[in-house]
DNA sequence: ATGAAAGCGCTAACAG
DNA sequence: CTGTTAGCGCTTTCAT
């Protein structure tokens, strides 16, 4: 299309290995000649071709994000963060989304290693065994998120057992009568919702070590009238969410009936979405910490392309914030 | 890296151009040499490279995104539609972010160029004159979407300026008495904000129209206490906010003050941000119809590429949502 | 200090 | 129906 390595050669009257060296800073060329093309190349509006590149070297400078999609705030912050951290240190991302479909997923996944992506940050909801064995074949180096997939895959996520873990045992000191968790169906064929698990165990531990018996996990998509069904008085309640998007539609639902968050009964999201700022009353939540996660991803991944060693297993610990609601 | 053309021809003992015509079903070939050579392939998981597919053909099937950021759900909705109709027509797609910055936005456009995206979809934050004409003589077609830049470049946006203009109206039957209207400083140099000035511009025409005279723009940042004292009594001011975001800052900050929107005032946002269904009030605002957009996009830029006429400017009408502020 | 030549993996024009 | 050849634009030995 535009303005070719050979062109710039052409219009030196030298050959393309030292028009190379002159742009590239490599290998021994005179100060002279090196000046006078890089000149040319400026005026001619030179711009390497990054597909030949990337052919030629094998190496695109581009690390690929696989996520559910952009719209949900926690991949949107996640993307963020690892966009700019990617730039920072001169790679560029290539985003692409699955929509919760495993299958769709490792399409994605495929078509950026035939892309050469040097590296692949990938928030993946494939549980097929088989599936980890792939991720691990592949010719670059990919770092999961929120879902561990397999053994052995570096992972970069929060620790959602120890935060639900710990929102249970403040709940219990809060005096409620009876915990909710309310989390989508788990054990869906070949779904990964490693995440929701984790919370789940975090729960049921806590009841567990707490020796609280009044405790029920909610797993049915419809969950509103269960809800309702299990309201004590007095605020006797808690439903912890995993999800805000759970809590506030739970609170939606509630207030139609009547019944205000943090009055008639506890409330918890997860995920510290920046929504919940302009909710009232305040969501209690925990903080993902998307912005770390996305940088200690992208940073992990630089270090597998670069073949540095790192630690290849991060868990950052997920923060409670304050709402008034539990 | 894996397995290539090469191998599969070594392997078949045929020769390079004949595994393409098999796998590519093009030019004639025998069905048993075909089957062959597909069963082969399959077996040996030969994928193609990209790279040098996109090389040799002068064509990815790949569009590019450049947008401010995914956080906005306005960018996120768009990027959503966009993704999902390009897959859906046989391309995939590579986002950009280019966080407001313009020189940001040229780089990412480049890189995509560079990367020889077979077209862009541009939401655009660059007002430079020349920039246009860049665009203009980039060598793959591009669509820019909300922001107009230049004339003459493919575009599709909603009609920012006859929403405000029917806000507006509205506000008026409803008997307030001062009309504010609320969007970010304009007119920075170099900073193309075409969609805040078209809703200026429809606020600015429909008093003009009415005859109303207390109307007031406010473009400055802090604009808390400016809009405070802009309150009259007996929900006498109407606050027209140029994205939601805006309105439930300020309603954020009237209720610190003791003030409930739909009561005390008058407030609108813009943009039909999903987060509204979970506020109350609900605040009333202009559907900015993302997937309408994102879709038409995507079908106008594939026209373009496939050089097939369609119209090249598309203005779709934005929709009022009900809520119970104004 | 510079150039020639081969190659990355795929496609396409032209023979046979 | 199949093979040969050249080429996309860039990089990288290996000579000179």
């Amino acid at each position: 299309m535009g303005v070719t390595i050979n062109d710039i050669a052409r219009i030196c009257g030298v050959s393309r290995t030292t028009v190379i060296r002159a742009l590239n800073d490599t290998g021994r060329i005179s100060d002279a000649t090196k000046a006078r093309i890089r000149q040319t190349a400026q005026e001619n509006g030179y711009r390497p071709d990054l597909l030949a590149r990337g052919l030629a070297m094998s190496r695109t400078y581009t690390i690929g994000v696989v996520v559910l999609n952009v719209m949900n705030q926690h991949f949107a912050q996640i993307v963020n963060a690892v966009e700019e951290r990617s730039r920072n240190n001169g790679y560029g991302v290539n985003i692409m989304l699955h929509g919760q479909d495993p299958a769709l997923e490792q399409q994605q996944v495929n078509r950026l290693l035939d892309y050469h992506v040097d590296g692949i940050i990938l928030s993946s909801v494939n549980a097929e065994g088989s599936y980890a064995d792939m991720l691990k074949k592949a010719p670059v180096p990919i770092v999961t998120v929120d879902n561990r997939v397999g053994r052995g895959l570096p992972f970069v996520g929060v620790d959602n057992r120890k935060a639900v873990y710990q929102l249970v045992q403040k709940a219990i000191r809060k005096t409620y009568r009876r915990l909710v968790f309310l989390c989508p169906p788990l054990s869906r064929r070949g779904l990964n919702l490693y995440v929701h698990e984790e919370r789940r165990a975090g729960f049921l531990e806590a009841v567990k070590d707490a020796g609280f018996s009044d405790y029920h996990v909610i797993e049915c998509e419809d969950y509103s009238d269960r809800c309702k069904s299990l309201l004590l008085p007095e605020r006797g309640t808690a439903f912890i969410c995993s999800g805000d998007i759970f809590a506030l539609e739970l609170m939606k639902f509630f207030r139609g009936c009547g019944f205000s968050a943090g009055m008639e009964y506890g409330l918890t999201g997860f995920d510290g979405t920046s929504i919940l700022d302009y909710v009232v009353p305040r969501i209690d939540t925990i903080d993902n910490h998307e912005k770390e996660i996305g940088h200690a991803a992208v940073d992990m991944l630089l270090s597998l392309i670069e073949k540095k060693d790192c630690k290849t297993d991060l868990v950052i610990p997920a923060d409670y914030l304050n709402g008034r609601t539990l």
